[in-house]
DNA sequence: TAGATTGTTAATCGATTAACAATC
DNA sequence: TAGATTGTTAATCGATTAACAATC
């Protein structure tokens, strides 16, 4: 399987890491298909033929191992290790997603903090990183190779944070605000979108 | 066209409404498929046939009016009026939540905030709402009819809040933690994981 | 053994896309 | 008219699901 995953296929990997990480941290070993399908809303059956195509991962009557699957599927995204990413904004998301578990959890550091606030500039969050001005996004971007960027700004902000972030070499771009962003065609833009997330839900609960 | 939408139909209405929100923001009156799909990725074939499928919308070589074409969507959603939902946690996280733009633009209304530190219940947050104690949540979460929460929580007090919210007659529920909760099958829960959705982004990169 | 759960098949359904006539 | 963009068709591909033998 040397094959570049469906976009499908990546998205409920990773999901299935997620619900695998917080059995893990809830003491389970074994996990079957239907409690994964339980939580993630994902038909078993899906889940057991994700699965299937890299290997024999699972225990007839059993279930899946825990730590195994989480190795076999770590494996399979190429995402074992620890990646580097930056925050642009030190305001309360900015400081609510440093202090969050969530990043750290799966590997992922926050190896640089940039805010435009001199009161700010020189502190440290949560995480124990330091807030940088943001005029030194650019060099220390491009110093700690870091090729994600999370944006805690204002809308107003966004295009400016994302224009410097994109110009020091990040090539995926998580946005927190309402913006809509213009980027090259090879960055990709994740928007976090409670509010459509919300309306979407809303659909199915009042038809 | 009284049959429900699929899941992915709806889905994709939903970041429509926020491009055309946006755009409109940004003093646009006209929108091409090809520049709705340029930000969010969707095939400008699929977005034509999704709209298609309701009624003719556009003008040959001109495009979509935004505001006729808001009006359409949110009536085919059925989410033109306000929606209350209930904030739980006043933390950085909620506090931030609560004063950030992308709610109200949809018409999502926060209607209470609970939180059960002594020290912030009675002030009020920017969204000008009042932090009630975590002990009036049944109460309020019943006077004012509302079914969606979001919880904004540490991890360890997830589920504990979620049975609160549920008991109360909550059915749409969003995650902030990263834990996994326990519901019954007629709530639906939604949480947010910027992680794994970064573990899949990466994927691509790195293929 | 008895019960549980995987791995896999087969069938169906919806998503996706290219292409292009219609028409603004 | 010339250029642009919609609405729609037709064809393909991937997702989804039920069912069940295999086997722990």
């Amino acid at each position: 399987m040397s094959d570049r995953l469906t976009v499908g296929v990546a998205a409920r990997l990773s999901r299935y890491l997620q619900v695998l990480t917080q059995s893990k941290k809830m003491g389970k070993e074994r996990i079957s298909s239907q409690e994964i399908s339980d939580y993630t809303n994902i038909n078993a059956t899906q889940i057991r033929r994700d699965l299937s195509a890299f290997g024999k991962f699972g225990k007839r009557g059993v279930g899946y191992g825990i730590d195994s699957l989480l190795a076999e599927i770590r494996g399979i995204l190429r995402t074992q290790g620890q990646h580097n990413v930056a925050l642009v904004g030190a305001g309360r998301l900015g400081q609510a997603i440093a202090g969050s578990p969530i990043f750290a959890e799966h590997g992922i550091n926050i190896a640089a903090v940039f805010d435009n606030d001199p009161a700010k500039v020189g502190r440290s969050l949560d995480g124990g990183v330091e807030i940088s001005d943001f005029t030194r996004l650019s060099t220390l971007v491009r110093e700690k190779n870091i090729i994600v960027g999370v944006l805690a700004v204002p809308a107003t902000n966004a295009q400016v944070v994302a224009n410097e972030l994109v110009g020091s070499g990040v090539k995926i771009l998580f946005n927190y605000s309402e913006a809509l962003l213009d980027v090259p065609s090879d960055v990709a833009v994740h928007t976090s979108n409670p509010a459509v997330e919300l309306l979407h839900a809303l659909y199915f609960h009042l038809a």
